[in-house]
DNA sequence: GTAAACAGGATTGTTGACACTTTAGTTGCC
DNA sequence: GGCAACTAAAGTGTCAACAATCCTGTTTAC
Protein backbone atom coordinates (compact mmCIF):
# COMPACT_ATOMS: atom_id res chain seq x y z
CA UNK A 1 0.00 0.00 0.00
CA UNK A 2 1.07 3.46 -0.82
CA UNK A 3 1.43 5.76 1.84
CA UNK A 4 -0.58 8.72 0.53
CA UNK A 5 1.32 11.83 1.75
CA UNK A 6 -1.23 14.63 2.22
CA UNK A 7 -0.62 16.68 -1.03
CA UNK A 8 -0.56 20.75 -1.08
CA UNK A 9 -2.84 21.75 2.02
CA UNK A 10 -5.93 23.62 0.57
CA UNK A 11 -6.77 25.42 3.72
CA UNK A 12 -7.66 29.08 3.07
CA UNK A 13 -7.20 31.82 4.62
CA UNK A 14 -4.54 34.43 5.02
CA UNK A 15 -2.44 32.73 7.98
CA UNK A 16 -2.62 29.60 5.78
CA UNK A 17 -0.68 31.24 2.95
CA UNK A 18 3.20 31.52 4.35
CA UNK A 19 3.01 27.78 5.82
CA UNK A 20 1.59 26.57 2.81
CA UNK A 21 4.10 28.33 0.66
CA UNK A 22 6.96 27.17 2.82
CA UNK A 23 5.91 23.85 3.16
CA UNK A 24 5.29 23.36 -1.07
CA UNK A 25 8.89 24.91 -1.78
CA UNK A 26 10.70 22.48 1.12
CA UNK A 27 9.24 19.80 -0.39
CA UNK A 28 10.16 20.95 -3.36
CA UNK A 29 5.74 20.73 -4.67
CA UNK A 30 7.57 23.60 -6.09
CA UNK A 31 10.17 22.97 -7.56
CA UNK A 32 13.41 25.22 -7.44
CA UNK A 33 12.99 27.68 -10.55
CA UNK A 34 9.26 27.65 -10.27
CA UNK A 35 7.49 30.51 -10.67
CA UNK A 36 4.93 31.81 -8.06
CA UNK A 37 2.19 33.91 -9.95
CA UNK A 38 0.71 36.38 -7.05
CA UNK A 39 -3.03 36.72 -9.03
CA UNK A 40 -3.01 32.74 -9.31
CA UNK A 41 -2.26 31.96 -5.59
CA UNK A 42 -4.35 35.02 -4.55
CA UNK A 43 -7.67 33.28 -6.31
CA UNK A 44 -6.55 29.88 -4.79
CA UNK A 45 -6.17 30.91 -0.97
CA UNK A 46 -8.71 33.69 -1.29
CA UNK A 47 -6.87 36.39 0.10
CA UNK A 48 -5.98 39.65 -1.83
CA UNK A 49 -2.93 40.21 -3.95
CA UNK A 50 -1.52 42.09 -1.27
CA UNK A 51 -1.01 39.65 0.89
CA UNK A 52 0.37 37.25 -1.12
CA UNK A 53 2.95 39.81 -2.01
CA UNK A 54 3.47 40.48 1.77
CA UNK A 55 3.90 36.36 2.13
CA UNK A 56 6.56 36.56 -0.71
CA UNK A 57 8.56 39.49 1.22
CA UNK A 58 8.89 36.96 3.98
CA UNK A 59 10.22 34.28 1.65
CA UNK A 60 12.45 36.18 -0.01
CA UNK A 61 13.66 36.94 3.43
CA UNK A 62 14.04 33.57 4.15
CA UNK A 63 16.25 32.76 0.98
CA UNK A 64 13.50 30.65 -0.36
CA UNK A 65 12.47 32.78 -3.78
CA UNK A 66 13.96 35.35 -5.75
CA UNK A 67 12.38 38.37 -6.67
CA UNK A 68 13.59 40.31 -10.03
CA UNK A 69 11.92 43.57 -10.25
CA UNK A 70 9.19 42.97 -12.99
CA UNK A 71 9.46 39.51 -13.52
CA UNK A 72 7.88 37.90 -10.48
CA UNK A 73 8.80 35.44 -7.94
CA UNK A 74 11.11 32.21 -8.78
CA UNK A 75 11.66 29.30 -6.29
CA UNK A 76 15.12 29.77 -5.19
CA UNK A 77 17.78 26.92 -6.22
CA UNK A 78 20.80 26.70 -4.09
CA UNK A 79 24.21 25.42 -5.97
CA UNK A 80 26.38 22.62 -4.17
CA UNK A 81 28.34 25.49 -2.98
CA UNK A 82 25.60 27.06 -0.89
CA UNK A 83 24.43 23.73 0.65
CA UNK A 84 27.64 23.37 1.91
CA UNK A 85 28.36 26.73 3.21
CA UNK A 86 24.64 26.04 4.96
CA UNK A 87 26.13 22.50 6.31
CA UNK A 88 28.85 24.55 7.43
CA UNK A 89 26.32 26.21 9.92
CA UNK A 90 24.30 23.04 10.38
CA UNK A 91 26.91 21.30 11.92
CA UNK A 92 27.68 24.12 14.76
CA UNK A 93 24.16 24.63 15.08
CA UNK A 94 22.79 21.54 15.49
CA UNK A 95 25.78 20.30 17.59
CA UNK A 96 25.23 23.11 19.83
CA UNK A 97 21.37 21.86 19.61
CA UNK A 98 22.05 18.36 21.13
CA UNK A 99 24.30 19.45 23.69
CA UNK A 100 22.00 22.66 25.23
CA UNK A 101 19.36 19.71 24.70
CA UNK A 102 21.51 17.43 26.99
CA UNK A 103 22.09 20.26 30.00
CA UNK A 104 18.65 21.13 30.03
CA UNK A 105 17.01 17.88 30.71
CA UNK A 106 16.55 14.72 32.56
CA UNK A 107 19.15 11.74 31.38
CA UNK A 108 15.62 9.99 31.15
CA UNK A 109 13.74 11.71 29.65
CA UNK A 110 15.24 10.31 25.99
CA UNK A 111 14.46 6.33 27.28
CA UNK A 112 11.59 6.19 24.54
CA UNK A 113 13.47 7.48 22.00
CA UNK A 114 16.69 5.36 22.76
CA UNK A 115 13.89 2.77 22.72
CA UNK A 116 11.95 3.75 19.08
CA UNK A 117 15.94 3.76 17.79
CA UNK A 118 17.09 0.50 18.77
CA UNK A 119 14.92 -2.25 17.01
CA UNK A 120 11.98 -0.62 15.65
CA UNK A 121 14.31 1.94 13.25
CA UNK A 122 16.25 -1.22 12.61
CA UNK A 123 13.17 -2.60 10.67
CA UNK A 124 12.95 0.10 9.09
CA UNK A 125 15.68 0.33 7.85
CA UNK A 126 15.94 -3.26 6.80
CA UNK A 127 12.08 -2.59 5.00
CA UNK A 128 13.21 0.23 3.26
CA UNK A 129 10.52 2.43 4.81
CA UNK A 130 12.34 6.00 4.44
CA UNK A 131 8.84 7.78 4.96
CA UNK A 132 8.35 6.50 8.41
CA UNK A 133 12.67 6.81 8.75
CA UNK A 134 12.32 10.48 8.14
CA UNK A 135 9.25 10.98 10.48
CA UNK A 136 11.13 9.10 13.57
CA UNK A 137 14.13 11.28 12.80
CA UNK A 138 12.00 14.54 13.06
CA UNK A 139 10.31 13.82 16.22
CA UNK A 140 13.84 13.08 17.56
CA UNK A 141 14.59 16.57 16.06
CA UNK A 142 11.81 18.42 17.45
CA UNK A 143 12.03 17.07 21.04
CA UNK A 144 15.55 17.88 20.66
CA UNK A 145 14.93 21.86 19.44
CA UNK A 146 12.44 21.98 22.24
CA UNK A 147 14.17 20.41 25.05
CA UNK A 148 17.04 22.94 24.19
CA UNK A 149 14.94 25.85 24.75
CA UNK A 150 16.76 28.12 23.31
CA UNK A 151 14.54 30.31 20.47
CA UNK A 152 16.73 31.61 18.58
CA UNK A 153 18.40 28.43 17.37
CA UNK A 154 15.60 27.01 16.80
CA UNK A 155 14.57 29.85 15.02
CA UNK A 156 17.58 29.66 12.70
CA UNK A 157 17.61 25.70 12.38
CA UNK A 158 13.88 25.92 11.14
CA UNK A 159 15.08 28.44 8.16
CA UNK A 160 17.61 25.92 7.54
CA UNK A 161 15.04 23.07 7.07
CA UNK A 162 13.29 25.13 4.87
CA UNK A 163 16.23 24.71 2.91
CA UNK A 164 17.57 21.04 2.73
CA UNK A 165 14.53 19.60 3.94
CA UNK A 166 14.13 17.29 0.04
CA UNK A 167 18.10 17.65 0.09
CA UNK A 168 18.69 15.73 3.20
CA UNK A 169 15.67 13.22 1.49
CA UNK A 170 17.96 12.73 -1.35
CA UNK A 171 20.84 11.52 0.80
CA UNK A 172 19.03 9.62 3.38
CA UNK A 173 17.92 7.44 0.38
CA UNK A 174 21.59 6.77 -0.27
CA UNK A 175 23.26 2.98 -0.69
CA UNK A 176 23.83 2.66 3.20
CA UNK A 177 23.39 5.89 4.58
CA UNK A 178 20.33 5.36 6.40
CA UNK A 179 21.78 2.24 8.18
CA UNK A 180 25.01 4.59 9.01
CA UNK A 181 23.02 7.33 10.04
CA UNK A 182 21.04 5.70 12.29
CA UNK A 183 24.14 4.45 14.06
CA UNK A 184 25.51 7.67 14.62
CA UNK A 185 21.87 8.59 15.89
CA UNK A 186 21.92 6.05 18.48
CA UNK A 187 25.35 7.01 19.30
CA UNK A 188 23.84 10.58 20.38
CA UNK A 189 21.15 9.28 22.14
CA UNK A 190 23.40 7.30 24.02
CA UNK A 191 25.35 9.95 25.29
CA UNK A 192 21.75 11.89 25.65
CA UNK A 193 20.60 9.32 27.72
CA UNK A 194 24.23 9.02 30.01
CA UNK A 195 23.97 12.57 30.29
CA UNK A 196 27.27 13.30 28.74
CA UNK A 197 26.09 16.54 26.46
CA UNK A 198 29.72 17.09 25.14
CA UNK A 199 29.79 13.69 24.11
CA UNK A 200 26.03 14.29 22.51
CA UNK A 201 27.78 17.07 20.55
CA UNK A 202 30.49 15.97 19.13
CA UNK A 203 28.94 12.95 17.74
CA UNK A 204 26.11 15.08 16.48
CA UNK A 205 28.36 17.09 14.58
CA UNK A 206 30.15 14.06 13.44
CA UNK A 207 26.86 12.73 12.37
CA UNK A 208 26.14 15.99 10.22
CA UNK A 209 29.71 15.94 8.28
CA UNK A 210 28.91 11.95 7.56
CA UNK A 211 25.68 13.33 6.23
CA UNK A 212 27.64 15.78 4.11
CA UNK A 213 30.66 13.24 2.97
CA UNK A 214 27.60 11.41 1.72
CA UNK A 215 26.47 14.14 -0.41
CA UNK A 216 29.80 14.96 -1.65
CA UNK A 217 30.71 11.75 -2.54
CA UNK A 218 27.08 11.36 -4.61
CA UNK A 219 26.22 14.92 -5.23
CA UNK A 220 25.59 14.43 -9.03
CA UNK A 221 22.42 12.10 -7.74
CA UNK A 222 21.19 14.67 -5.58
CA UNK A 223 21.85 17.35 -6.93
CA UNK B 1 37.57 66.73 19.80
CA UNK B 2 34.33 64.94 19.92
CA UNK B 3 33.76 62.52 16.92
CA UNK B 4 30.35 63.85 15.77
CA UNK B 5 28.89 60.29 14.81
CA UNK B 6 26.68 60.50 11.98
CA UNK B 7 22.92 60.99 13.48
CA UNK B 8 20.19 59.58 11.77
CA UNK B 9 20.75 59.30 7.99
CA UNK B 10 18.01 61.72 6.52
CA UNK B 11 18.98 59.99 2.88
CA UNK B 12 15.03 59.77 0.66
CA UNK B 13 14.05 56.70 -0.80
CA UNK B 14 12.80 53.83 -0.64
CA UNK B 15 15.88 51.82 -0.75
CA UNK B 16 17.23 53.50 2.08
CA UNK B 17 14.54 53.41 4.45
CA UNK B 18 15.16 49.38 5.50
CA UNK B 19 19.01 50.04 6.23
CA UNK B 20 17.98 53.68 8.28
CA UNK B 21 15.41 51.97 10.28
CA UNK B 22 17.70 49.05 10.91
CA UNK B 23 20.74 51.34 11.89
CA UNK B 24 18.63 53.38 14.31
CA UNK B 25 17.25 50.18 15.85
CA UNK B 26 20.57 48.45 15.81
CA UNK B 27 22.05 51.99 17.70
CA UNK B 28 19.33 52.39 19.44
CA UNK B 29 18.51 56.01 18.16
CA UNK B 30 14.52 54.13 18.57
CA UNK B 31 15.22 52.35 21.70
CA UNK B 32 13.02 49.47 22.61
CA UNK B 33 9.62 50.24 23.10
CA UNK B 34 9.82 52.94 20.64
CA UNK B 35 6.41 53.07 18.57
CA UNK B 36 6.60 53.19 14.91
CA UNK B 37 4.28 55.40 13.19
CA UNK B 38 3.73 54.26 9.35
CA UNK B 39 2.62 58.18 8.29
CA UNK B 40 5.34 59.50 9.83
CA UNK B 41 8.30 57.55 8.61
CA UNK B 42 6.30 58.01 5.14
CA UNK B 43 6.89 62.11 5.39
CA UNK B 44 10.36 61.48 6.37
CA UNK B 45 11.39 59.35 3.93
CA UNK B 46 9.10 60.36 1.37
CA UNK B 47 7.84 57.02 0.22
CA UNK B 48 4.00 55.96 0.30
CA UNK B 49 2.91 54.31 2.89
CA UNK B 50 2.99 51.26 1.61
CA UNK B 51 6.57 50.95 1.36
CA UNK B 52 6.95 51.68 5.03
CA UNK B 53 4.66 48.91 5.76
CA UNK B 54 6.79 46.66 3.36
CA UNK B 55 9.70 47.74 5.72
CA UNK B 56 7.84 46.87 8.42
CA UNK B 57 7.24 43.38 7.54
CA UNK B 58 11.21 43.14 6.63
CA UNK B 59 11.89 44.20 10.35
CA UNK B 60 9.60 42.08 11.98
CA UNK B 61 11.03 38.80 10.15
CA UNK B 62 14.44 39.84 11.49
CA UNK B 63 12.68 40.49 15.04
CA UNK B 64 13.82 43.37 15.57
CA UNK B 65 10.35 45.13 15.72
CA UNK B 66 7.28 43.43 16.90
CA UNK B 67 3.64 44.41 15.36
CA UNK B 68 0.53 44.36 16.89
CA UNK B 69 -2.65 44.23 15.12
CA UNK B 70 -4.32 47.59 14.94
CA UNK B 71 -1.89 49.42 17.06
CA UNK B 72 1.41 49.25 15.15
CA UNK B 73 4.91 48.49 15.69
CA UNK B 74 7.43 48.80 18.55
CA UNK B 75 11.05 48.32 18.92
CA UNK B 76 10.96 44.96 20.13
CA UNK B 77 12.89 44.33 23.40
CA UNK B 78 15.01 41.80 24.41
CA UNK B 79 14.77 40.48 27.86
CA UNK B 80 18.15 39.13 29.56
CA UNK B 81 17.06 35.65 28.63
CA UNK B 82 17.08 36.39 25.08
CA UNK B 83 20.48 37.89 25.00
CA UNK B 84 21.89 34.58 26.75
CA UNK B 85 20.30 32.17 24.43
CA UNK B 86 21.72 34.83 21.60
CA UNK B 87 25.38 34.59 22.93
CA UNK B 88 24.83 30.75 23.48
CA UNK B 89 24.03 31.02 18.69
CA UNK B 90 26.73 33.79 18.60
CA UNK B 91 29.69 32.12 20.16
CA UNK B 92 29.17 28.85 18.18
CA UNK B 93 28.95 31.37 14.84
CA UNK B 94 31.80 33.32 15.66
CA UNK B 95 33.64 30.11 16.04
CA UNK B 96 33.19 29.09 12.80
CA UNK B 97 33.78 32.28 11.37
CA UNK B 98 37.15 32.47 12.53
CA UNK B 99 38.41 28.65 11.54
CA UNK B 100 36.74 29.46 8.30
CA UNK B 101 38.29 32.68 7.73
CA UNK B 102 41.77 31.11 9.21
CA UNK B 103 41.34 27.67 6.89
CA UNK B 104 40.87 29.57 3.69
CA UNK B 105 43.20 33.23 4.04
CA UNK B 106 46.96 33.43 3.67
CA UNK B 107 48.19 33.34 7.34
CA UNK B 108 50.53 36.70 5.93
CA UNK B 109 46.69 38.21 5.21
CA UNK B 110 46.53 39.21 8.78
CA UNK B 111 49.61 41.11 9.18
CA UNK B 112 48.15 44.64 9.09
CA UNK B 113 45.30 43.73 11.70
CA UNK B 114 48.07 41.84 13.73
CA UNK B 115 49.84 45.42 14.24
CA UNK B 116 46.93 47.58 14.45
CA UNK B 117 45.69 45.42 17.68
CA UNK B 118 49.56 46.13 18.49
CA UNK B 119 50.34 49.36 19.82
CA UNK B 120 47.60 51.34 18.15
CA UNK B 121 44.67 49.73 19.95
CA UNK B 122 46.56 49.77 23.55
CA UNK B 123 46.73 53.69 23.14
CA UNK B 124 42.98 53.58 21.93
CA UNK B 125 42.14 51.70 25.31
CA UNK B 126 44.50 53.84 27.73
CA UNK B 127 43.26 56.82 26.00
CA UNK B 128 39.54 55.46 26.43
CA UNK B 129 38.52 56.37 22.83
CA UNK B 130 35.88 53.34 22.97
CA UNK B 131 34.44 54.77 19.46
CA UNK B 132 37.41 54.41 17.81
CA UNK B 133 38.55 51.12 19.34
CA UNK B 134 34.64 49.52 18.06
CA UNK B 135 35.62 50.71 14.88
CA UNK B 136 39.09 48.75 14.70
CA UNK B 137 36.91 45.77 15.99
CA UNK B 138 34.51 46.37 13.29
CA UNK B 139 37.36 45.82 10.86
CA UNK B 140 38.61 42.76 12.17
CA UNK B 141 35.23 41.41 11.86
CA UNK B 142 34.49 42.25 8.32
CA UNK B 143 37.50 41.01 7.77
CA UNK B 144 36.88 37.95 9.51
CA UNK B 145 33.40 37.49 7.90
CA UNK B 146 34.83 38.15 4.35
CA UNK B 147 37.66 35.49 4.59
CA UNK B 148 35.19 32.88 5.79
CA UNK B 149 33.64 33.06 2.43
CA UNK B 150 30.08 31.79 3.44
CA UNK B 151 26.92 34.05 2.55
CA UNK B 152 24.63 31.90 5.04
CA UNK B 153 26.88 32.13 8.00
CA UNK B 154 27.43 36.11 7.20
CA UNK B 155 23.35 36.74 6.91
CA UNK B 156 23.16 34.86 10.23
CA UNK B 157 26.13 36.77 12.15
CA UNK B 158 24.35 39.77 10.31
CA UNK B 159 21.00 39.53 12.16
CA UNK B 160 22.56 38.61 15.40
CA UNK B 161 24.94 41.80 15.59
CA UNK B 162 22.08 43.91 14.93
CA UNK B 163 20.05 42.41 17.43
CA UNK B 164 22.88 43.09 19.92
CA UNK B 165 25.31 46.20 18.80
CA UNK B 166 24.44 48.45 21.37
CA UNK B 167 24.49 46.10 23.84
CA UNK B 168 27.70 45.56 23.26
CA UNK B 169 28.81 48.52 23.13
CA UNK B 170 27.65 48.76 27.05
CA UNK B 171 29.92 45.85 27.71
CA UNK B 172 33.00 47.43 26.40
CA UNK B 173 32.48 50.10 28.61
CA UNK B 174 32.80 48.29 31.42
CA UNK B 175 35.46 48.67 33.73
CA UNK B 176 38.08 46.13 32.68
CA UNK B 177 36.84 45.16 29.61
CA UNK B 178 38.16 46.65 26.47
CA UNK B 179 41.77 45.65 28.10
CA UNK B 180 41.00 41.84 28.38
CA UNK B 181 38.94 41.87 25.30
CA UNK B 182 41.84 43.36 23.60
CA UNK B 183 44.25 40.89 24.81
CA UNK B 184 41.79 38.24 23.58
CA UNK B 185 41.56 39.51 20.08
CA UNK B 186 45.41 39.81 19.85
CA UNK B 187 45.20 35.91 20.69
CA UNK B 188 43.23 34.87 17.87
CA UNK B 189 44.80 36.89 15.47
CA UNK B 190 48.27 35.48 16.43
CA UNK B 191 46.49 31.94 16.19
CA UNK B 192 45.04 32.97 12.55
CA UNK B 193 48.68 34.46 12.01
CA UNK B 194 49.93 31.05 12.65
CA UNK B 195 47.39 29.84 9.97
CA UNK B 196 45.97 27.53 13.39
CA UNK B 197 42.35 27.64 12.63
CA UNK B 198 41.35 25.34 15.55
CA UNK B 199 43.03 27.09 18.00
CA UNK B 200 41.66 30.06 16.55
CA UNK B 201 37.87 29.16 17.19
CA UNK B 202 38.77 27.94 20.29
CA UNK B 203 40.02 31.57 21.34
CA UNK B 204 37.49 33.40 19.57
CA UNK B 205 34.65 31.38 21.66
CA UNK B 206 36.30 31.83 24.47
CA UNK B 207 36.35 35.60 23.93
CA UNK B 208 32.64 35.22 23.15
CA UNK B 209 31.95 33.26 26.78
CA UNK B 210 34.28 36.13 28.14
CA UNK B 211 31.97 38.60 27.03
CA UNK B 212 29.12 36.64 28.34
CA UNK B 213 30.20 36.65 31.80
CA UNK B 214 30.96 40.58 31.79
CA UNK B 215 27.09 40.58 30.55
CA UNK B 216 25.95 38.18 33.45
CA UNK B 217 28.57 39.98 36.34
CA UNK B 218 27.39 43.57 35.36
CA UNK B 219 23.44 42.93 33.42
CA UNK B 220 22.08 45.32 35.97
CA UNK B 221 24.11 48.16 34.45
CA UNK B 222 23.76 46.84 31.03
CA UNK B 223 19.93 45.84 30.13
C1' DG C 1 -16.83 61.10 43.43
C1' DT C 2 -16.43 57.21 40.57
C1' DA C 3 -17.22 54.56 36.78
C1' DA C 4 -19.39 53.51 32.66
C1' DA C 5 -20.83 55.22 28.12
C1' DC C 6 -19.95 58.00 24.27
C1' DA C 7 -17.95 60.80 20.66
C1' DG C 8 -13.93 62.66 18.11
C1' DG C 9 -9.52 62.02 16.35
C1' DA C 10 -5.76 59.40 15.02
C1' DT C 11 -3.71 55.19 13.16
C1' DT C 12 -3.74 50.90 11.03
C1' DG C 13 -5.68 47.48 7.64
C1' DT C 14 -7.70 46.52 3.02
C1' DT C 15 -9.21 46.99 -1.41
C1' DG C 16 -9.44 48.16 -6.12
C1' DA C 17 -7.94 50.73 -9.85
C1' DC C 18 -4.20 52.37 -12.66
C1' DA C 19 0.50 52.72 -14.61
C1' DC C 20 4.56 50.48 -15.97
C1' DT C 21 7.40 46.54 -17.62
C1' DT C 22 8.05 42.38 -19.87
C1' DT C 23 6.87 38.69 -23.04
C1' DA C 24 4.98 36.55 -26.91
C1' DG C 25 2.90 36.72 -31.10
C1' DT C 26 2.11 39.02 -35.44
C1' DT C 27 2.88 41.81 -39.17
C1' DG C 28 5.66 43.92 -42.59
C1' DC C 29 9.94 44.81 -44.84
C1' DC C 30 14.24 43.44 -46.95
C1' DG D 1 12.93 32.89 -45.25
C1' DG D 2 14.65 35.75 -41.70
C1' DC D 3 14.90 39.83 -38.98
C1' DA D 4 13.01 43.99 -36.99
C1' DA D 5 9.39 46.75 -35.41
C1' DC D 6 4.86 46.91 -33.63
C1' DT D 7 0.80 45.21 -30.86
C1' DA D 8 -1.70 42.90 -27.36
C1' DA D 9 -1.87 40.36 -23.30
C1' DA D 10 -0.34 39.22 -18.88
C1' DG D 11 1.82 40.32 -14.67
C1' DT D 12 3.95 43.26 -11.44
C1' DG D 13 4.56 47.75 -8.91
C1' DT D 14 2.29 51.77 -6.92
C1' DC D 15 -0.88 54.63 -4.94
C1' DA D 16 -4.81 56.81 -2.88
C1' DA D 17 -9.21 56.41 -1.04
C1' DC D 18 -12.08 53.79 2.11
C1' DA D 19 -13.15 50.80 6.16
C1' DA D 20 -12.21 49.11 10.63
C1' DT D 21 -10.03 49.63 15.00
C1' DC D 22 -8.15 51.75 18.96
C1' DC D 23 -7.04 55.61 22.10
C1' DT D 24 -8.33 59.92 24.64
C1' DG D 25 -10.89 63.11 26.78
C1' DT D 26 -15.47 64.38 28.02
C1' DT D 27 -19.98 63.70 29.43
C1' DT D 28 -23.54 61.30 31.97
C1' DA D 29 -25.64 58.28 35.26
C1' DC D 30 -25.63 56.44 39.81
Amino acid sequence: MIKSRPAAPRMHGAAALLPALRERIARHALPPGAKLLESELSREFGVSRAKVRDAFGALEQRGLIRRIPNRGAVVAKLDLSQVFEIYAVREMLEGLCVRLATQRSKPSSWQDLVRLFGRPMEALVKRGDFEEYIANLDRLRSRTIEAAGNAVLADMLDSINDKTREIQRRIIILPGRAAEGLKQHRAVLAAMRKGDAFEAEELRRGNIRSSREYLERFQNFVL
